[in-house]
DNA sequence: CCCGTTACGGTTGAC
DNA sequence: ACGTCAACCGTAACG
């Protein structure tokens, strides 16, 4: 985008872009200096990324097992899916009096939804008024009201909590004034930093990244690892899919021909 | 000195 | 087409 997309110089002289994530390959350079021992004031300063930031990605690590950042931008998977809404519709005509609230509290009862995915009271209002046409309905006596700050992790019947494919976004790892010396390919067999780590279960295993599962950003994979035709930008080598249990494993080859307009924040102006 | 946490200014992308 | 919103980012600073 704009000229700031070359970067800003922190207080160790990295390089960063505000607002974007860390390339890869230094994310993965943390972890592994961080697997051999070497400790994170050190990472911080060999790497010259802040040590608020080694640190944030070795916990994350540690949690999920993912050196990916999370999913920017976006929104939350939709609770109104088709269903909650003709059960809306249903418990509407049944009683053209309901109050939004009751609608929520009869989602929940008859399990159409749990306490995660139901609906907000305004929404129900939003979708009596847009989708039914029932115009609005009080939303006024509900104790249970709430519009903000709705967390809704989709833990409905068969919505898994983890993506299927890792769905974040991230500019490749290709970063000027990084020394690339210092991002020498490794032969990524990374093991948990900690016990904390669930067991990885297949070749093509989730990690499971709880932070956004729901953005399925198409152009992620691209980003993600800088491919450009299947060659890592920034990389000495090409990361292969089967690199170690952590590391590689949570793309879908699909993915890479999904959204041919990808946005690398490193290389463009 | 080390490191976890968080305010801040920023980007992103679905709605 | 555009604005809003809520997610995420890394840095810097604090404790």
């Amino acid at each position: 985008m704009e000229q700031s997309t070359f970067g800003e110089v922190n207080q160790l002289g990295g390089v960063f872009v505000n607002g974007r994530p860390l390339p890869n390959a230094i994310r993965l350079r943390i972890v592994e200096l961080a697997q051999l021992g070497v400790r994170p004031c050190d990472i911080s300063r060999q790497l010259r990324v802040s040590h608020g930031c080694v640190s944030k990605i070795l916990a994350r690590y540690n949690e999920t097992g993912s050196i990916l950042p999370g999913a920017i931008g976006g929104s939350k998977p939709r609770v109104t899916t088709p269903n909650v809404v003709k059960h809306i519709k249903v418990y509407k005509e049944r009683d053209p009096g309901i109050f939004a609230w009751e609608i929520r509290d009869k989602l929940l009862a008859d399990g159409v939804c749990d306490k995660y995915n139901v609906p907000s009271v305004s929404s129900i209002s939003r979708i009596l008024r847009n989708k039914i046409g029932g115009g609005p309905i009080p939303q006024n006596p509900s104790p249970t009201y709430e519009t903000k700050n709705q967390v809704v992790p989709c833990t409905a019947a068969p919505t898994p909590i983890y993506n299927q494919f890792y769905p974040y976004s991230c500019p490749p790892p290709s970063m000027p004034a990084v020394p690339t010396a210092q991002m020498a390919p490794q032969h990524h067999t990374l093991a948990p930093l900690g016990a904390a780590r669930p067991p990885q279960t297949t070749a093509n295993c989730v990690t499971p990244c709880m932070m956004r599962a729901w953005a399925a950003s198409s152009h992620s994979v691209n980003d993600i690892l800088g491919f450009r035709g299947g060659i890592p930008q920034g990389m000495g080598q090409p990361m292969q899919a089967e690199n170690g249990p952590s590391i590689g494993q949570n793309y879908n080859m699909n993915y890479y021909s999904m959204k041919p307009t990808v946005s690398p924040m490193y290389l463009q102006s």
